[in-house]
RNA sequence: GGGGUAGUAGGGUAGCCUGGUCCAUCCUAGAGCGUUUGGGACGCUUUGACGGCAGUUCGAAUCUGCCCUACCCCA
């Protein structure tokens, strides 16, 4: 294989890291004849199930699973003035059936409101209904103009995501938004993705919505890429499609609502904060390949190692890992750049001598070398992905504290923004935010920080001076 | 939104202005055979391309038109 060979660009170089690593760790062919339209490989997909595996397992404790159609008609779509202000600019519309133009052009839906809130209006009779806790996970499509980019801006996300809550009243559905927050940390947890949440401003929210909270993930390259957002709707969409509930006195009343997202960014961003120049690097329980298995087979003990290398593989699909043995007649040096570009946490390397000495060979995704003992191995696997996992937290938070920066004016901020994130005093008007965004080429991602590598503290604005809060700005994806 | 540059085999390049070939070339690419194997093995044999569609021509990677795609710069 072409991408087996050769080494990456260095990660210093973000950019070209980012595109190579796609298709040499065998992520995404970004080579589809369509612009913003990208083929996940086998790898890529599996690293995608495992991904959605926890995202629906978490989901799970307290949500439904559903399926609503791809198109929307058009007088739904076009229902909520908001909504549709926000995205017109960037919606597919299905305008024929054959060669016969349609009654009712259809879009090709860039988010679902439109589709399931009608449906919900038909739902949701009672209180007793109430909370009413849906999700699915759907592609969708957006007419992107600007430059698209695997995984990051697509014209086809392919794997949104969205959970859609309908609430008695306003502060039901904005307990409903806490509890998403804490649902995308643990999530990112999992994930080993360190994120800092935090309150839209205004005129960056869902269009739509009350307001809205955003994770934001820092790249490498210091730039912030938006990896979930969760929506407070208020009843502005329960107005436009009439979702009302009877109350306990027998009257009708609005519902509240809110919706939450995560898309494949959250993809992105795990190959990127965890990625190095030797290809990608997963948490366990995230690698397609937990566990590779390299048998050194020389012409003494040829037999003898085939068949260790059979007997731990068998030991380690009965302790429950996804295990592979790598017998390919190759080098073993090319197994190990094979599966250290794709991200395989832990190697076991098993050789005449190792026989010998009744040991195995282990070496994590990071170069460390551990020779364990071959009785209960599985054991000594499992606290090694143990510990490697706190390791890979451990290295990405370091990562993302160096890369925020709490400063006291635009000079600071504006030097701060090079490397990473900056920490700003704000006073909430958007005359000084757009000065800030404007001298800065940055935008002003919200405030509300929520984030424990953020120290709260108060100040003044650092553009007109007056009393100010914390707010984060940044170079975004 | 405006401008620019470019698409040649799996990947990287030359050729294009000045149309012509039976072998263009490099690789850590593919296939086959053999010898190897504790950090990217070696030898031999071999495969494969001119982004797409139309046009000009005896003949197009090369000229013309349209389209698609990618990258860069400016708002």
């Amino acid at each position: 294989m072409s991408e087996d060979s050769g080494s990456l660009p260095s990660k210093n170089n973000f950019s070209e890291w980012y595109n190579e690593i796609l298709w040499r760790a065998e992520i995404m062919d970004v080579r589809y004849p369509v612009k913003g339209l990208y083929v996940w490989y086998p790898h890529g997909f599996a690293i995608r199930k495992a991904t959605y595996g926890i995202l629906r397992e978490l989901l799970d404790r307290d949500h439904e699973e559903t399926l609503f159609p791809l198109l929307i008609p058009e007088h739904e779509f076009m229902k909520e003035a908001e909504h549709i202000k926000g995205f017109e600019e960037e919606v597919y519309w299905v305008t024929h059936g054959g060669l016969s133009k349609l009654d009712v052009p259809l879009a090709l839906r860039p988010t679902s409101e439109t589709a399931i809130y009608p449906m919900y209006a038909l739902w949701v009779r009672s209180h007793a209904d109430l909370p009413l806790k849906y999700y699915q996970i759907v592609n969708t499509f957006r007419y992107e103009t600007k430059h698209t980019r695997p995984l990051i801006r697509l014209r086809e996300i392919t794997s949104f995501k969205e959970a859609h809550t309908v609430h008695a009243t306003w502060e039901d559905a904005n307990n409903q938004v806490e509890e998403a927050a804490v649902l995308y940390r643990e999530f990112y947890d999992r994930l080993c993705v360190p994120i800092v949440m935090s309150k839209r401003p205004d005129w960056d929210k869902f269009p739509g919505a009350d307001f809205t909270l955003a994770a934001d993930v820092i790249m490498p390259d210091g730039r912030t890429l938006q990896a979930g957002t969760i929506h407070h709707l208020g009843d502005n969409f329960a107005k436009t499609f009439d979702i009302t509930y009877e109350d306990e006195n027998g009257g009708q009343q609005l519902a509240f609502q809110t919706c939450y997202g995560i898309s494949e960014r959250c993809i992105a961003a795990l190959i990127s904060v965890h990625g190095d120049d030797k290809g990608l690097v997963l948490p366990p329980a995230l690698a397609p390949v937990q566990i590779v298995i390299v048998p050194i087979i020389m012409k003494k003990m040829a037999e003898e190692v085939a068949q260790a290398a059979k007997d731990i593989e068998a030991e380690m699909k009965t302790a429950g890992y996804r295990v592979k043995i790598d017998d390919r007649p190759l080098r073993p040096g090319a197994k190990y750049y094979h599966w250290e570009m794709r991200g395989v946490p832990l190697r076991l390397e098993i050789g005449p001598r190792d026989i010998e000495n009744g040991v195995v060979m282990a070496v994590n995704r990071l170069g460390e070398k551990t020779t364990l003992p071959r009785e209960n191995l599985a054991d000594g696997v499992s606290s090694l992905l143990d510990a490697f996992k706190d390791q890979l937290m451990a290295s990405a938070v370091g990562k993302v504290k160096e890369k925020i920066h709490i400063v006291n004016s635009l000079d600071e901020a504006k030097e701060a923004v090079e490397t990473g994130i900056a920490v700003v005093q704000w006073c909430g008007c958007e005359e000084c935010a757009d000065e800030i965004e404007k001298v800065l080429d940055v935008s002003l991602l919200g405030d509300d920080i929520r984030s424990e590598y953020i120290e709260k503290a108060e100040g003044k604005c650092i553009v007109c001076g007056r009393p100010g809060k914390q707010a984060v700005v940044g170079r975004s994806y």
